[in-house]
DNA sequence: GCCGTTTTCGGCCCGACTGTTTTCAGTCG
């Protein structure tokens, strides 16, 4: 099995043995697991297989959930869950989608009135049987009914690059209210993760109601589903969730570092707080009264002196922490970081030099070959490379020898007369179902840089598709790998390739890997790109831009390496042109 | 279930809001 298949087993388990009431800490060690082994750059199998290694080294992994990775290693299936869901019904399950509907809510329907599924509970709902049980009242009845049409489309996270377009023009909508003296948009949106659940906002402002009635206000809000003195949240027509938060000045910096999360992040943070007498919250960092708080004296939030909150690295100078890059806030590496004063300096976006991966009309592109180079140096590259695609993408027209040896002369004529870009003579060729490359060796050699990639028999088996891979890198022409894993977020999975085998090949062979910067794609991704990092891999980032437009997709996929912790010494394509030229090897 | 120059047992982050309550449980983030 692989690290996520594992990760999901224990995910899993977490969400039955929540839904049975379980120790919340026994829950959480199964979740932490579950993201350790997700986020883990080497395949478990190696660690369980060294004999100088074991699991437990594993931060979160302990004595038993070793155990189960090894019997998942070896048996691809675990008892306890299998019991677990023999115990759980999968429909009962799917009532915790219900927006209201927790563990023990569900856990009671489905006790007194034998609820398995969202069916059966709508139409307890509409016989009026669940506002007679205890706990529940007319109102949750309600708020059920309406929550079962969420909890379908519930699951699906909107993509970042379209979180931005709406965080935009809700700032747009909420600029200029009185009062307001700062807006952030925080959550997993600031933390530049790849799809967004909900949007948060924060405000720093005296007065709410002028900014919750502002937000009402927004034409895309379908309801208010709570509003407070603090805090309100609305869903919008499309479905997704708003928060917005407003505090005052003294706190914004406390309240962006707990809204911007994550979770787990914030749950290390403050437990580092509490280890030194410090209580960390929306509202501030506050030094505990130890007698107070030793006779049960709580003293609401506000309780204590308070140390710090304006902004975020104060929070974080509090507890002798750097303020961390949202990017990295997700308890991977971040405070091993810090504490050996590792922390990375993120690549940025000035960084990148080229952009190694474009399309022209010559095949499925909008631009001409000319409106691209023009776009090229317009954004101030030193060098691009033109990779249209190859002869067995038939339906873009891919490129057979002679149109392609036709677009090179081209561009060697092109090249002659620009000094300020240097242009270069590349392909996007097909590794092909049965494995090789669709462009004769000969063809291939006269390149400049060839990006390989797969388009056609994605569907096939793990072994094979790894195959065909592997067979590309070993080629001598080959420089990268396009969009390695073909993932499309929210459409199409992953084809099943062995990821690791395949940047283990890479770093045999001296081969690059691509981080595709297309908002769909975002491939590697964020775990995969470190473990690419970690095996001394180089990276580049590329647009894969179909139009001139299409180019400036980079800082998804910059957003993307930062996430993975790369720095600028990690990417290829921030090298100047001199340095760059030497990767090439021709 | 994990973890330890506060502990090998007893901790494990913290608060807002709602509904059904008459002091709080459940849910959410």
């Amino acid at each position: 099995m692989t690290n996520r298949e594992i990760a999901a087993v224990f995910d899993h388990v977490a969400d039955l043995l929540e839904f049975k009431g379980a120790n919340p800490f026994r829950v959480r060690a199964y979740r932490n697991g579950a993201r350790k082994v997700g986020d883990y750059p080497e395949p478990l199998a190696v660690v369980s297989e060294d004999p100088n290694r074991q699991l437990t080294d594993i931060d979160g992994i302990g004595k038993d959930l070793a155990e189960k990775i090894e019997h998942l290693l070896t048996f691809s299936r675990l008892p306890m869950l299998e019991e677990l869901q023999a115990e759980i019904p999968a429909g009962v399950m799917a009532l915790l989608r219900v927006p209201g509907l927790g563990p023990k809510k569900a856990a009671a329907l489905h006790k007194e009135l034998q609820i398995d599924s969202l069916d059966r509970l709508q139409a307890a709902c509409e016989a009026g049987e669940v506002q007679k049980l205890k706990g529940f009242g007319k109102k949750t009845e309600e708020t059920i009914l309406k929550g079962i049409e969420l909890a379908a489309k519930a699951d699906e996270r909107t993509r970042w690059a379209d979180a931005d377009a709406i965080v935009a023009d809700l700032k747009s909508h909420l600029a200029g209210v009185p009062g307001v003296r700062q807006l952030e948009a925080a959550g997993s949106y600031r933390r530049g993760k790849e799809t967004v659940g909900d949007l948060d906002f924060l405000v720093d402002a005296d007065e709410a109601a002028p900014i919750m009635d502002r937000l009402g206000e927004y034409p895309g809000v379908a309801e208010t589903i709570v509003r407070g003195d603090t805090k309100m949240s609305v869903r919008l027509d499309t479905g997704m969730q708003v928060d917005l938060r407003v505090v005052p000045a003294r706190s914004f910096g406390a309240a962006l570092q707990y809204f911007t999360g994550s979770k787990e992040h914030n749950v290390e943070v403050r437990g580092r707080a509490k280890a030194r007498g410090l209580r960390v919250n929306e509202w501030g960092v506050f030094r505990v009264d130890k007698d107070k708080a030793e006779n049960g004296e709580d003293g609401g939030p506000l309780a204590g002196e308070y140390v710090a909150g304006e902004s975020e690295a104060d929070v974080y100078a509090a507890l002798d922490l750097p303020c961390f890059p949202p990017e990295l806030r997700e308890a991977r590496q971040e405070f091993r970081w810090a504490e050996q004063g590792e922390l990375p300096r993120l690549i940025e976006l000035a960084d990148l030099r080229g952009d190694l991966h474009m399309h022209t009309t010559a095949t499925d592109g909008k631009a001409t070959l000319d409106e691209m180079i023009a776009a090229a140096r317009q954004r101030g590259y030193e060098y691009i490379a033109i990779t249209d695609h190859s002869q067995r993408v038939s339906m873009a027209r891919g490129l057979d020898p002679e149109r392609l040896r036709r677009q090179w002369a081209e561009i060697d004529r092109v090249n002659k007369q620009l000094d300020d870009l240097v242009v270069l003579k590349g392909i996007e060729c097909d590794i092909l179902e049965r494995g090789g490359m669709d462009l004769p060796d000969d063809v291939l050699a006269e390149a400049d840089w060839v990006v390989a990639s797969v388009h056609y028999g994605q569907q096939q088996s793990r072994e094979q598709i790894t195959d065909r891979i592997l067979g590309a890198l070993e080629h001598p022409c080959v420089n990268v790998i396009a969009h390695p894993t073909g993932r499309l977020i929210n459409r199409r999975e992953a084809y099943a390739v062995d990821v690791e085998a395949m940047i283990a090949a890479a770093a045999e062979h001296g081969k690059l890997l691509e981080i595709n910067a297309n908002p769909m794609r975002l491939d590697l991704d964020d775990v995969h790109a470190a473990a690419a990092q970690r095996r001394g891999v180089p990276i580049v980032i590329n647009s894969d831009a179909h139009s001139t437009a299409g180019l400036d997709v980079l800082r998804y996929g910059v957003l993307q390496a930062r996430r993975a912790g790369l720095t600028a010494a990690d990417v290829a394509n921030t090298r100047p042109w001199a340095e760059f030229k030497e990767l090439l090897g021709r």
